[in-house]
DNA sequence: CTCCAGTTCAAACGACCGCTTGAACTATGC
DNA sequence: GCATAGTTCAAGCGGTCGTTTGAACTGGAG
């Protein structure tokens, strides 16, 4: 069985990065998320304050265990001293695919909403996932700038919008369309397969 | 001066990219686009039918131009045999960046708007996209097959669906947010970034 | 001038949106 | 038993959505 309760508050950021990972922010009403998680609309506005609220809760709830690790993995890595890009690109990769896929259904469905969420038409529903993840950014490009001293902050920052992209792109599982590809097939052989792709990418495809 | 005359149909198209672009399929309104486009509500219904096919129209007159010129330099590329892996890259990214970011304010628009729709959040508009760059996505993906014999079936498709992945990243202008990137820049410094950063990738980081 | 197909228009349709209200329910402390 | 704070509820608010309607306008053909 299932957990036996689960509070209102619970069920509603549940179905919340459910549909907002379906449909994305602007194409999933409030109603649609109340009915499925079996709650009142007024339960929205009483428990969270509004709709973005309620994404911006479910975004901090959904975010802090991959800050978390990824903090953490910076620290033991910077701890020890001169990380490799291929340690950093794990660190920023696997907390995102591994941490989160391996969790089941339920790992899916938050990773594809982090995934939908960080690329949002909406500029505004962007900015709301960047100031999650910002605090971590200048330590990842402070690390990659030292393991990559030859080539240029320009490069090294376009290489980090090209990592979190890709990594985004995978989360949100919007190219399963794509022939031959089945992402969730094995989340781990994916986290390899990207950080192989991304390593030989930061080594070698970074201009000076 | 602008060219002074120019259709409901044409006027109804041209900002309907734009808007689309800017806030995606859900969050642009059918009233907002016709209000900038000086044209009844009405008329998106008599000359497309409904919003949708509204999109559906924008998103073949746009695709048009970058499917032709990939089509053109495919066709170059197989007559003369071989093509390399970064003639191919080339080939596939330089049509979706040069091609329209070259054209001043309204290319950028264009870019902008197929980037954006490729990876909207709902699947149907997706496949939207999808349905236009299919037929020549598996020349590509044959092609690369070719100029990378020792790479898996699976391991190409991988690469090619990042490379699609990255290119709508960059046209969609969704990361100019980060540190010290000015896509719009220099449209061909990015496009010459971009296909050496996957250049890299495809080369040595693609799993067997 | 008349006609007519093509196009544009103001107005309204029903449906759904996010949000609010005020009452009803629930559980805990006294 | 009773008050009280926390939570849930049905109902409805004003507003916006995509779409439709039928009339008005337009310009060229006969």
């Amino acid at each position: 069985m299932e957990t036996p309760v689960e509070s209102t508050r619970e069920r509603l950021l549940n179905v919340a990065e459910q549909r907002f990972g379906e449909g994305g922010y602007e194409g999933t009403s409030l109603r649609a998320i109340t009915v499925a998680a079996a709650a009142n609309i007024a339960a929205v506005n009483y428990h969270f304050g509004s709709k973005e609220a309620l994404l911006r809760a479910a975004v901090a709830r959904a975010m802090a265990p991959v800050n978390t690790e990824r903090r953490r993995r910076l620290d033991q890595l910077e701890a020890r001293g001169g990380p490799s890009p291929e340690q950093l690109i794990r660190a920023f990769i696997e907390p995102g695919l591994d941490l989160v896929l391996r969790r089941g259904e339920r790992g899916a469905v938050v990773a594809r909403f982090i995934g939908r969420i960080a690329f949002d038409p909406s500029q505004r529903i962007r900015e709301l996932y960047a100031a999650e993840s910002d605090p971590i950014e200048s330590r990842y490009l402070a690390a990659l700038q030292s393991a990559l001293p030859h080539a240029s902050p320009e490069a090294v920052a376009f290489g980090y919008v090209n990592m979190l992209g890709l990594l985004a792109l995978h989360q949100s599982q919007a190219l399963s369309r794509a022939p031959g590809i089945d992402d969730a097939e094995d989340p781990g052989k994916l986290a390899e397969n990207l950080v192989t792709f991304l390593v030989a990418a930061f080594d070698r495809g970074l201009r000076t």
